[in-house]
DNA sequence: ATTATATTTCAATTATTTTTGAAAGTTTAA
DNA sequence: TTAAACTTTCAAAAATAATTGAAATATAAT
């Protein structure tokens, strides 16, 4: 397979996994684009290389920086900006998780709090099950989001040592 | 909170919780009100308290069953249909987990390994990063896809092991 | 202070995904 | 077999999400 054609079919399935994942499929091409990038690039490269609109770019930059997995570059005698990718992957999962915990488990939890002990006066099957099995998933989900906090814990390679842990 | 509120924001936080996560919202929703019921439902009381059309019940029932997470239960004397969600959490987490592995990941890590070993005759910098960066982030899908399947051989509460664990 | 260069914003457009609803299909019972 | 009860399918419609592009804003050089 020739360079552009394998990039292209990189780019194009990051993007695809990233959308399954709840992440813009745009944002994740672009990220793709910067990760396999020696060098930081220019808006109008990303512009060109993925056919997007300056626009496009500029809001899917932004939230790549805002996700804390982008950075901006600037060179001596350019006045336009160049961003660039953080490549180590480790950092990537780290910061993946850390936002997502922060953007979505946390006020799921809150409302699943909420929710499991707000029922009082109604002693119906149908309320106890639900106080229980929302109080359950209350449980869950917080111990999965304290998984995500203590794996961020560790600076480098955490997966590594989880798995030789799991595998005893 | 009234036990009704108290489930429709249960039922609605579940759904766009889930969509964040790459399951369909009314999917999710669906779940959601299967899990809190203590009896199986008829598509009827779905379609009615969830206000979707029966199209709509039906191919969602159906795709929540090929996920191996809702099952039909028929009651004798009936002639319609009942469903039931598996209630188990760790059963839950293990199922999606698979179904998603199986989905998504494993055809991605296809793609990564076809990329990351496809450029042969090109010594410029751009493709020794591309054949870099995608080979270690081939090494780096497959650690977390292998741990997604150590996870699930476990058949109980296995959640609560692994932080044991990386708590020390 | 003015111009040139670059970036951001956002209303309008376009694309994609989800939902509907009615016809076709299936199953059970009489 | 026929009919009634129920489920599935899928083309069209509706809802939602992503993208564009031009005006507004920002920044740097002259």
């Amino acid at each position: 397979m020739e360079f552009s054609q394998a990039k292209n079919k990189f780019i194009q399935t990051w993007g695809a996994l990233g959308s399954q994942w709840g992440i813009y499929k745009t944002m994740a091409q672009i990220h793709a684009q910067l990760m396999v990038s020696p060098d930081a690039l220019p808006m109008e490269d990303i512009m060109e290389e993925l056919q997007i609109s300056r626009g496009n770019a500029s809001m899917n930059l932004r939230a790549l920086m805002d996700w804390g997995i982008v950075y901006k570059e600037f060179k001596t005698g350019e006045r336009k900006e160049f961003f660039i990718a953080e490549k180590d992957l480790d950092e990537l999962a780290v910061k993946i998780a850390q936002e997502r915990s922060k953007r979505e488990i946390k006020p799921a939890l809150k409302v699943l709090k909420d929710v499991s002990t707000s029922i009082k006066n109604d002693t119906s099957k149908e309320a106890k099950q639900f106080t229980a099995q929302t109080a359950k998933l209350y449980d869950f989900v917080l111990k999965a989001d304290n998984m995500i906090e203590k794996v961020t814990e560790y600076k480098d390679n955490w997966m590594a040592r989880l798995i030789m842990k799991i595998m005893k």
